[in-house]
DNA sequence: AATATGAGCAACCGCCTTCGG
DNA sequence: TCCGAAGGCGGTTGCTCATAT
């Protein structure tokens, strides 16, 4: 037996609203309020309609100060800023934008920020592999070059790399085609520091995206595949990162929990020393050091990043700590980083963590399957545990 | 010109949380 | 404390218009 449904549903009208039910529901609010029961409003109000219909539509587009069309440069960057630090919690990133819906944002992330992220992403590793001082061998690796590999993923993934839609069909090169200058983030007033594009996880499957490029020392681009997160103790899962870019900042990396090997991929670049257990001689090889590995403990954490500041190196980690509940580990090892936390100049990154932390459900950074990606003093967190979807966003 | 495909977005669905009796 | 109703939210669907073939 199933939920008794909120309405009756042969007697409700749906689909698109006509002014003239637009008209009674804004006439009708402004004059009695809701009443706080959506549910009665529609029979009041004479309309033939579900008292969500009704809710949605007047949240949506009827209530004043309701803010449509373009959005601009400022936007762009908060929601981004956002949706790297608490994922897809619409509500709470609209609650930032004045006049913005969390359905307006919601779709505007699934049909254009996404693809421009990612364009600008893929762009940028065209220009390195053009770029003589990148390593000739920079090539997009063959996950990315064949879309089955998008569709395989659950349908239930959304910030996976190309659109979900059900009747879309999007090859992953197509974003290549995006003018580096048409984007808003990587060239003018600010070199990016750190652009990694969205990533989605699951268990199975999946595909995983991470890109960094135009980092601090040096210019390279470092791309990320496979599960990102081994939340099973019997490590079934690999992780892998496949970078392409300059010397300094490869890093191939294939970690397969069943053998406890580290498989390298055709880089020519990378040689031994890619052991995460042993950070420091990662760091004789590596000046920046991308790091990926789950199963690690704080102290191996705080390891790398001493051995990652020795080196002035940057410190990225991502993976599954296994350090239930402990607060997020920070580093120090970005000596020569200026940046700032995305939202720092919109002082409002703390309020978020905090809005998402006094939240009962799905405390993100305590949770105990949480996930936490450093980048120069960014500290970025995924949720794994409600959607199965690591997020992972650059922005600047 | 006709058809297929893509893009955008409003609206719906259903699950989860909250609230009040 | 329990339970059901209502609200809130994120994911998905389906319609419309634009663009490509």
């Amino acid at each position: 037996m199933g939920r008794a449904p909120c309405c009756d549903k042969a007697n409700v009208k749906k689909g698109p609203w006509s002014p003239e039910e637009d008209s009674k529901l804004k006439d009708y609010i402004e004059k009695y309020g809701t009443g706080g029961n959506w549910i009665a409003l529609p029979h009041k109000a004479g309309l033939k309609r579900c008292g969500k219909s009704c809710r949605l539509r007047w949240l949506n587009y009827l209530r004043p100060n309701i803010k449509h069309g373009e959005f601009s440069d400022d936007e762009d960057r908060i929601i981004c800023s956002l949706f790297a630090s608490i994922g897809s919690r619409w509500s709470i990133i609209a609650a930032q934008l004045p006049g913005r819906t969390d359905n307006d944002i919601k779709n505007y992330w699934n049909t254009k920020l996404k693809k421009k992220l990612v364009g600008s992403m893929l762009a940028n590793i065209n220009i390195n592999s053009n770029n003589p001082s990148s390593s000739s061998s920079t090539k997009i690796p063959p996950q990315l070059s064949q879309s089955h590999h998008l569709h395989h993923s659950s349908p239930s993934s959304s910030p996976s790399l190309g659109s979900h839609h059900h009747h879309h069909h999007h090859n992953i090169t197509n974003y290549s085609t995006y003018s580096p200058t048409s984007t808003t983030t990587t060239t003018t007033h600010q070199q990016p520091m750190f652009n990694i594009a969205t990533t989605a996880t699951h268990q199975e499957s999946s595909l995983n995206l991470m890109c960094g490029n135009n980092m601090p020392h040096s210019h390279s681009t470092l791309i990320m595949f496979g599960p990102s997160s081994c939340n099973s103790s019997d490590g079934s899962s690999t992780s892998q990162i496949i970078s392409c870019g300059s010397k300094d900042n490869v890093l191939v990396h294939d970690y397969d929990h069943h053998h406890h090997q580290h498989h390298q991929y055709g880089h020519h670049h990378v040689s031994g020393g890619t052991c995460p257990n042993d950070p420091h001689m990662m760091m004789e090889s590596y000046n920046n050091l991308y790091y990926s590995g789950f199963h690690q403990d704080r102290e191996h954490h705080q390891r790398l990043s001493s051995a990652s500041a020795l080196n002035g190196g940057d410190l990225m980690s991502y993976g599954d700590h296994h350090d239930q509940g402990r607060t997020p580990i920070t580093t120090t090892a970005t000596p020569t980083s200026t940046s700032t936390t995305p939202l720092d100049e919109y002082g409002t990154i703390e309020e978020i963590k905090q809005l998402v932390m006094s939240s009962n459900n799905n405390n993100i950074i305590n949770n105990v399957s949480s996930t936490a990606a450093i980048a120069n003093n960014n500290l970025f967190f995924f949720d794994e545990n409600k959607t199965q979807q690591g997020k992972v966003m650059y922005y600047y």
